[in-house]
DNA sequence: CAGTATCCTGTGAGATACTG
DNA sequence: CAGTATCTCACAGGATACTG
Protein backbone atom coordinates (compact mmCIF):
# COMPACT_ATOMS: atom_id res chain seq x y z
CA UNK A 1 0.00 0.00 0.00
CA UNK A 2 1.39 2.92 -1.24
CA UNK A 3 1.83 5.21 2.08
CA UNK A 4 1.26 8.25 3.59
CA UNK A 5 1.17 11.62 1.84
CA UNK A 6 3.61 13.33 4.35
CA UNK A 7 6.34 12.12 6.46
CA UNK A 8 5.73 10.13 9.68
CA UNK A 9 9.26 10.97 10.20
CA UNK A 10 10.57 10.53 13.93
CA UNK A 11 14.03 11.38 12.70
CA UNK A 12 15.34 7.83 12.73
CA UNK A 13 13.69 6.34 9.04
CA UNK A 14 15.14 7.53 5.72
CA UNK A 15 12.39 4.87 3.86
CA UNK A 16 9.71 7.67 5.53
CA UNK A 17 10.35 10.20 2.48
CA UNK A 18 7.51 9.12 -0.11
CA UNK A 19 6.10 12.14 -0.71
CA UNK A 20 7.50 12.22 -3.30
CA UNK A 21 6.91 9.04 -4.41
CA UNK A 22 5.30 8.16 -8.23
CA UNK A 23 3.41 6.13 -6.14
CA UNK A 24 2.04 8.42 -3.43
CA UNK A 25 -1.91 8.61 -4.29
CA UNK A 26 -2.58 12.12 -3.04
CA UNK A 27 0.38 13.35 -5.05
CA UNK A 28 -0.84 12.17 -8.52
CA UNK A 29 -4.26 13.63 -8.19
CA UNK A 30 -2.90 17.09 -6.48
CA UNK A 31 -0.48 17.06 -9.04
CA UNK A 32 -2.91 16.35 -11.84
CA UNK A 33 -5.24 19.34 -10.09
CA UNK A 34 -2.60 21.37 -9.74
CA UNK A 35 -2.20 22.01 -13.55
CA UNK A 36 -3.65 25.31 -14.15
CA UNK A 37 -6.78 23.94 -16.86
CA UNK A 38 -7.51 20.59 -15.32
CA UNK A 39 -10.21 21.28 -12.91
CA UNK A 40 -11.86 24.05 -15.33
CA UNK A 41 -11.82 21.34 -18.42
CA UNK A 42 -13.43 18.86 -16.21
CA UNK A 43 -15.79 21.09 -14.93
CA UNK A 44 -17.03 22.39 -18.51
CA UNK A 45 -17.88 18.75 -19.64
CA UNK A 46 -19.90 18.18 -16.85
CA UNK A 47 -22.88 18.67 -18.72
CA UNK A 48 -22.26 15.87 -21.35
CA UNK A 49 -19.84 15.27 -24.55
CA UNK A 50 -18.49 17.93 -26.17
CA UNK A 51 -17.17 19.16 -28.84
CA UNK A 52 -13.72 21.16 -28.74
CA UNK A 53 -14.44 24.68 -30.35
CA UNK A 54 -17.66 23.99 -27.93
CA UNK A 55 -15.68 23.25 -24.96
CA UNK A 56 -13.00 25.83 -25.67
CA UNK A 57 -16.40 28.51 -25.89
CA UNK A 58 -16.90 27.21 -22.45
CA UNK A 59 -13.81 26.82 -20.68
CA UNK A 60 -13.15 30.68 -21.90
CA UNK A 61 -9.81 32.39 -22.94
CA UNK A 62 -7.41 28.91 -23.45
CA UNK A 63 -5.68 28.14 -26.67
CA UNK A 64 -6.16 25.43 -28.80
CA UNK A 65 -2.74 24.06 -28.09
CA UNK A 66 -3.06 24.05 -24.32
CA UNK A 67 -6.60 22.90 -24.47
CA UNK A 68 -5.53 19.97 -26.38
CA UNK A 69 -2.46 19.43 -24.12
CA UNK A 70 -4.92 19.08 -21.28
CA UNK A 71 -7.36 17.28 -23.11
CA UNK A 72 -4.45 14.64 -23.57
CA UNK A 73 -3.14 14.71 -20.28
CA UNK A 74 -7.02 13.99 -18.98
CA UNK A 75 -7.39 11.26 -21.59
CA UNK A 76 -3.94 9.94 -20.23
CA UNK A 77 -5.62 9.14 -16.60
CA UNK A 78 -8.48 7.92 -18.15
CA UNK A 79 -10.45 10.88 -16.77
CA UNK A 80 -11.76 11.89 -20.59
CA UNK A 81 -12.26 10.17 -23.32
CA UNK A 82 -12.37 11.41 -26.95
CA UNK A 83 -14.17 10.05 -29.81
CA UNK A 84 -13.54 10.91 -33.87
CA UNK A 85 -16.33 10.81 -36.12
CA UNK A 86 -14.68 10.13 -39.72
CA UNK A 87 -16.95 12.74 -41.32
CA UNK A 88 -16.01 15.73 -43.11
CA UNK A 89 -15.64 18.53 -41.48
CA UNK A 90 -14.29 16.27 -38.76
CA UNK A 91 -16.13 16.09 -35.52
CA UNK A 92 -14.71 14.66 -32.08
CA UNK A 93 -16.23 14.69 -29.15
CA UNK A 94 -15.04 14.48 -25.76
CA UNK A 95 -16.74 13.19 -22.37
CA UNK A 96 -15.89 12.12 -18.79
CA UNK A 97 -15.28 8.68 -18.14
CA UNK A 98 -16.93 6.91 -15.50
CA UNK A 99 -13.88 7.60 -13.50
CA UNK A 100 -13.87 10.90 -14.41
CA UNK A 101 -17.43 11.59 -13.35
CA UNK A 102 -16.21 10.43 -9.95
CA UNK A 103 -14.24 12.85 -9.53
CA UNK A 104 -16.88 15.59 -9.85
CA UNK A 105 -18.03 14.87 -6.49
CA UNK A 106 -14.90 15.68 -4.62
CA UNK A 107 -14.56 18.79 -7.15
CA UNK A 108 -18.08 19.81 -6.21
CA UNK A 109 -17.18 19.56 -2.01
CA UNK A 110 -14.50 21.67 -3.24
CA UNK A 111 -16.51 24.23 -4.81
CA UNK A 112 -19.35 24.16 -2.11
CA UNK A 113 -16.51 25.46 0.34
CA UNK A 114 -15.55 28.04 -1.93
CA UNK A 115 -18.58 29.35 -2.45
CA UNK A 116 -19.14 29.18 1.07
CA UNK A 117 -15.88 30.74 2.26
CA UNK A 118 -14.55 33.11 -0.21
CA UNK A 119 -15.67 36.26 0.99
CA UNK A 120 -13.89 35.22 4.22
CA UNK A 121 -10.67 34.63 2.17
CA UNK A 122 -11.23 37.89 0.21
CA UNK A 123 -12.14 40.29 3.23
CA UNK A 124 -8.35 38.56 5.08
CA UNK A 125 -6.51 39.58 1.72
CA UNK A 126 -8.07 43.02 1.74
CA UNK A 127 -6.49 43.34 5.53
CA UNK A 128 -3.24 41.76 4.67
CA UNK A 129 -2.86 44.86 2.39
CA UNK A 130 -2.88 47.74 4.89
CA UNK B 1 -23.40 37.79 -6.40
CA UNK B 2 -19.89 36.24 -8.09
CA UNK B 3 -21.20 34.21 -11.45
CA UNK B 4 -20.61 30.81 -12.47
CA UNK B 5 -16.98 29.35 -13.70
CA UNK B 6 -17.17 28.48 -16.76
CA UNK B 7 -19.05 30.29 -19.80
CA UNK B 8 -22.91 30.26 -20.24
CA UNK B 9 -22.14 31.54 -23.27
CA UNK B 10 -24.85 31.93 -25.79
CA UNK B 11 -22.76 33.51 -28.03
CA UNK B 12 -24.83 36.60 -27.81
CA UNK B 13 -23.44 37.81 -24.40
CA UNK B 14 -19.94 39.04 -24.43
CA UNK B 15 -20.32 39.55 -20.23
CA UNK B 16 -21.00 36.20 -19.00
CA UNK B 17 -16.94 36.01 -19.42
CA UNK B 18 -16.21 35.45 -15.36
CA UNK B 19 -14.21 32.59 -15.98
CA UNK B 20 -11.14 34.65 -14.91
CA UNK B 21 -12.99 37.37 -12.80
CA UNK B 22 -11.56 38.06 -9.80
CA UNK B 23 -14.77 37.62 -7.89
CA UNK B 24 -15.50 34.26 -9.18
CA UNK B 25 -15.15 31.76 -6.01
CA UNK B 26 -13.88 29.02 -7.78
CA UNK B 27 -11.24 30.15 -9.37
CA UNK B 28 -10.18 31.91 -6.42
CA UNK B 29 -10.06 28.44 -4.35
CA UNK B 30 -8.64 26.04 -7.11
CA UNK B 31 -6.08 29.23 -8.30
CA UNK B 32 -4.72 28.76 -4.40
CA UNK B 33 -4.84 25.00 -4.75
CA UNK B 34 -2.63 24.87 -8.04
CA UNK B 35 -0.32 26.09 -6.28
CA UNK B 36 2.72 23.14 -5.73
CA UNK B 37 2.38 23.43 -1.98
CA UNK B 38 -0.30 24.48 -0.22
CA UNK B 39 -2.15 21.21 -0.18
CA UNK B 40 0.78 19.27 1.35
CA UNK B 41 1.30 22.25 3.74
CA UNK B 42 -2.19 22.43 5.06
CA UNK B 43 -2.16 18.34 5.18
CA UNK B 44 0.98 18.84 7.39
CA UNK B 45 -0.39 21.46 9.59
CA UNK B 46 -3.34 19.10 10.30
CA UNK B 47 -2.62 17.09 13.61
CA UNK B 48 -2.08 21.17 15.37
CA UNK B 49 0.11 23.78 15.40
CA UNK B 50 3.82 23.43 14.10
CA UNK B 51 7.28 25.21 14.33
CA UNK B 52 8.87 25.72 10.99
CA UNK B 53 11.44 23.27 10.80
CA UNK B 54 8.96 20.70 11.76
CA UNK B 55 6.79 21.65 9.41
CA UNK B 56 9.47 21.90 6.64
CA UNK B 57 10.01 18.04 8.11
CA UNK B 58 6.89 17.03 7.63
CA UNK B 59 6.39 18.69 4.29
CA UNK B 60 9.24 16.59 2.85
CA UNK B 61 11.54 18.15 0.10
CA UNK B 62 10.71 21.72 0.18
CA UNK B 63 13.29 24.53 0.78
CA UNK B 64 12.75 27.09 3.42
CA UNK B 65 12.23 29.53 0.55
CA UNK B 66 9.68 28.40 -0.74
CA UNK B 67 7.81 27.16 2.56
CA UNK B 68 7.67 30.90 3.76
CA UNK B 69 6.45 31.77 0.56
CA UNK B 70 3.77 29.57 1.27
CA UNK B 71 2.48 30.10 4.64
CA UNK B 72 2.78 33.81 3.79
CA UNK B 73 -0.05 33.35 1.21
CA UNK B 74 -1.81 31.35 3.32
CA UNK B 75 -1.44 33.54 5.93
CA UNK B 76 -2.59 36.55 3.89
CA UNK B 77 -5.88 34.32 2.97
CA UNK B 78 -6.46 33.57 6.61
CA UNK B 79 -6.31 30.07 6.60
CA UNK B 80 -2.74 29.57 8.73
CA UNK B 81 -1.82 31.79 11.31
CA UNK B 82 1.84 32.95 12.61
CA UNK B 83 2.26 33.23 16.53
CA UNK B 84 5.95 34.01 17.36
CA UNK B 85 7.37 34.07 20.86
CA UNK B 86 9.82 36.38 22.30
CA UNK B 87 12.46 34.05 23.11
CA UNK B 88 16.29 33.02 22.76
CA UNK B 89 16.33 30.94 20.27
CA UNK B 90 13.24 32.06 18.25
CA UNK B 91 10.19 30.24 17.96
CA UNK B 92 7.52 30.89 15.87
CA UNK B 93 4.40 28.05 15.92
CA UNK B 94 2.15 27.92 12.45
CA UNK B 95 -1.23 26.48 12.87
CA UNK B 96 -4.63 26.64 10.90
CA UNK B 97 -7.30 28.48 11.56
CA UNK B 98 -10.86 27.83 11.80
CA UNK B 99 -11.10 28.82 8.15
CA UNK B 100 -8.29 26.86 7.37
CA UNK B 101 -9.60 24.22 9.32
CA UNK B 102 -12.45 23.71 7.01
CA UNK B 103 -10.78 23.51 4.30
CA UNK B 104 -9.82 20.18 5.51
CA UNK B 105 -13.11 18.36 5.21
CA UNK B 106 -13.19 19.09 1.11
CA UNK B 107 -9.64 17.92 0.91
CA UNK B 108 -10.39 15.00 2.78
CA UNK B 109 -12.78 14.14 -0.15
CA UNK B 110 -10.18 14.61 -2.25
CA UNK B 111 -8.27 12.10 -0.60
CA UNK B 112 -10.79 9.35 -0.48
CA UNK B 113 -11.02 9.75 -3.95
CA UNK B 114 -7.41 9.70 -4.70
CA UNK B 115 -7.04 6.18 -2.46
CA UNK B 116 -9.88 4.40 -3.98
CA UNK B 117 -9.36 5.61 -7.47
CA UNK B 118 -5.98 6.31 -8.07
CA UNK B 119 -5.10 2.24 -9.13
CA UNK B 120 -7.06 3.00 -12.50
CA UNK B 121 -5.58 6.60 -12.66
CA UNK B 122 -1.94 4.40 -13.00
CA UNK B 123 -3.47 1.18 -14.97
CA UNK B 124 -4.79 4.04 -17.69
CA UNK B 125 -1.40 6.20 -18.37
CA UNK B 126 0.66 2.34 -18.78
CA UNK B 127 -1.64 1.63 -21.03
CA UNK B 128 -1.64 4.86 -22.62
CA UNK B 129 2.31 3.88 -22.69
CA UNK B 130 2.28 1.51 -25.33
C1' DC C 1 15.83 28.51 15.12
C1' DA C 2 13.59 30.78 11.61
C1' DG C 3 14.07 32.66 8.33
C1' DT C 4 16.62 36.26 4.20
C1' DA C 5 19.34 37.12 0.23
C1' DT C 6 20.87 35.86 -4.37
C1' DC C 7 21.27 33.68 -8.31
C1' DC C 8 19.55 30.53 -11.75
C1' DT C 9 16.81 27.35 -14.56
C1' DG C 10 12.78 24.63 -16.51
C1' DT C 11 8.68 24.76 -18.40
C1' DG C 12 3.81 25.97 -18.38
C1' DA C 13 1.55 28.59 -21.18
C1' DG C 14 0.54 32.71 -24.28
C1' DA C 15 0.62 34.63 -29.19
C1' DT C 16 0.46 33.72 -33.84
C1' DA C 17 0.15 31.28 -38.01
C1' DC C 18 -0.84 27.32 -40.66
C1' DT C 19 -3.36 22.64 -42.42
C1' DG C 20 -5.79 17.85 -43.46
C1' DC D 1 -13.57 21.87 -37.53
C1' DA D 2 -9.97 20.37 -34.88
C1' DG D 3 -6.24 20.67 -34.29
C1' DT D 4 -0.33 21.38 -35.35
C1' DA D 5 3.85 24.06 -35.50
C1' DT D 6 6.90 27.58 -33.74
C1' DC D 7 8.60 30.99 -31.04
C1' DT D 8 8.87 33.34 -26.87
C1' DC D 9 8.99 34.44 -22.04
C1' DA D 10 7.65 35.24 -17.19
C1' DC D 11 8.10 33.33 -13.14
C1' DA D 12 7.34 29.50 -9.83
C1' DG D 13 10.40 27.20 -7.62
C1' DG D 14 15.24 25.08 -6.77
C1' DA D 15 20.23 25.52 -4.88
C1' DT D 16 23.16 27.65 -1.95
C1' DA D 17 24.83 30.71 1.45
C1' DC D 18 24.19 33.83 5.07
C1' DT D 19 22.13 36.16 9.66
C1' DG D 20 19.43 38.36 13.90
Amino acid sequence: MPTSLLEENDGTDASAKDVLSPDCPSRIVFGRIGERWTMFVILALEPGPMRFTALKARVGVITPKVLTETLRALEGDGLVSRRAFVESPPRVEYALTPLGRSLLEPIAAMRAWAEAHVPEVLESRDRALS
